[in-house]
DNA sequence: AACTATTAGTTACATATGTAACTATTTGAC
DNA sequence: GTCAAATAGTTACATATGTAACTAATAGTT
């Protein structure tokens, strides 16, 4: 019996959720230090800008709902860049409590400098897979979202 | 022309980096619930306890290499399992800077109790995919994980 | 119209995390 | 052996994040 043996219980570099959780962050820190870099904007700012982009006017709780970020997340990235001069803030007329934010000329020349980065980035990361198996890759992500979601029986 | 027409430069939910991101999310916070409410344990203290169960008499260096984590947050995660009874620690007698981290009898009653716990959400997570499927899942996250690896050239 | 419940968003407080500075020990050059 | 450099780990401080409490406005019920 060899005294170098290990059974392991369980190796955790096998184990998925943390080789999810380190190729998602090694991802989002090497893609979040060019938005730092270029923009001074942190993951949650770059999100917000990206959803305002892409349907100004939109609400608070609305972008939390696509973006997967909570309220308070959402109301703390949209103060700091209304501070940075990207975002600008309108009440709804028709609600008082809503808010409609809109990307100022500054935060335009800056998502349509940004867009174009992020999906280099992501064609650089992703240019090591073929076409089939980056469909293949969003196919099996999408099954394993599913059986992740909070609204599952739970375990 | 419609007036709801929405010609995007970039969406979200399907740009990788996001959908990682969140996938990422859910996993790890469904699974930490776990962790948590039966044994009041982070995420950072079960990577610890996996690794120190695994290989006992593990420095914290080590930790911190087969963890992903930064000495910093292994230096937390070891003392707190230590105040709560589930860790060791014994200094190195040939090296007196390097620790030497034992789990406790406690410690080791929660790691099997723990680890059985994690393989099984783990296999209700990828219940949902063939044996082919997780293998191509985690072939193509291997890919991506050197895609995005630190020591490549920038973007 | 008055009252209650709901919703949008912010603020406050507690906790977590990252970065840098620090202590203790060891290693290597001389 | 002495001293500078490197290494293991901790501590301090600043910043980020999560939860709960809060304010303001609207919607629904009577």
């Amino acid at each position: 019996m060899s005294d170098t043996e290990n059974v392991s219980l369980l190796r955790l570099r096998e184990f998925l959720p943390y080789r999810l959780s380190v190729l998602s962050n090694t991802v989002s820190t090497r893609i979040a230090a060019l938005y730092d870099r270029e923009f001074g904007l942190s993951v949650w700012q770059w999100r917000v800008m990206a959803v305002t982009g892409d349907k100004p006017g939109i609400s608070a709780t609305e972008i939390g709902q696509l973006t997967a970020m909570d309220k308070v997340a959402v109301s703390r990235a949209v103060a700091a860049m209304i501070e940075m001069g990207y975002l600008e803030r309108k009440t709804s007329e028709t609600d008082g409590r809503r808010s409609q934010l809109f990307l100022t000329p500054a935060g335009l020349d800056v998502y349509r400098l940004i867009v174009p980065m992020a999906l280099g980035a992501e064609q650089e990361l992703v240019s090591s897979l073929s076409e089939e198996e980056l469909k293949e890759l969003e196919r099996l992500m999408g099954k394993l979202a599913d059986a992740a979601s909070p609204d599952r029986p739970l375990w």
